[in-house]
DNA sequence: TTTATATTTCGATATGTGGCGAAATGACGG
DNA sequence: CCGTCATTTCGCCACATATCGAAATATAAA
């Protein structure tokens, strides 16, 4: 139940949503999530923390970076059917359509690139 | 998208989850979902209209009574789902098991009888 | 038509949550 | 080591929401 209850609460936030929805097919790192939701990155951090206690996402260090990816197919049943369905509902939608058109934009920018240009704003 | 998300909201407290599970083999009068949650009417109240709204649930007026039961077959993939996760999730938890249980309780009181007494109380 | 009763609506309150900016953390490059 | 830089933690605020009790609503019974 408490489980359950996390992935829920971790589900009811749109941005949260919308992060998880851009983790479809690959791993993304912080800087490239705020660019995306276009909030402060203490706020994205607060999001991607909610999402990785539910186990829905997966944190990994590498350098000065952390990339979040999907969890993988040895997560639980709980957790893989939850993304399923979330992927069932939503790959369709404006929302959806829109953030992985922007998502596309912001892949050609190298990271070092996107950080250096949020620290300057 | 609106309508994952109220549904993800709905699903996002765990009072409205266990009557969404208590629903699960029969429709259920306002006054027994009282009994089951032990909260006050006008709090199950607010609950089940979150519920209705998000398609989770549909409603019935029967003179006095009103009673809710789950969403059917004719409703959108999306809600349909997310029962069929729901239930997957919950079904053998703790506290299903013992809400079960204590439904089977409420269900042998006649509801004129539970009603009155909760009037009283 | 008046009274009783099941549920909802309303108003108030307390707690939870999303958001930000500033400070702390931790990793790399000099 | 020292500074730079990506991210997180912390403290705060605005707003949402779970809860209750009281009043309103609607239906049945008297």
């Amino acid at each position: 139940m408490f489980t359950f209850m996390a992935i829920t609460r971790a589900l009811s936030d749109q941005n949260r949503v919308r992060t998880l929805m851009a983790l479809k097919d690959r791993e993304l790192c912080v800087c490239q999530i705020i660019e995306l939701l276009e909030l402060a990155p203490s706020t994205v951090s607060k999001h991607m923390s909610i999402l990785a206690n539910a186990r829905l996402v997966e944190g990994r260090q590498e350098g000065r970076w952390r990339y979040y990816r999907l969890a993988g197919d040895d997560a639980h049943d709980e957790v893989r059917e939850a993304i399923a369905w979330t992927f069932r509902s939503l790959s369709k939608t404006p929302q959806m359509l829109q953030d992985m058109k922007r998502l596309n934009d912001i892949l050609k920018i190298n990271p070092e690139v996107l950080c250096r240009a949020q620290n300057r704003a």
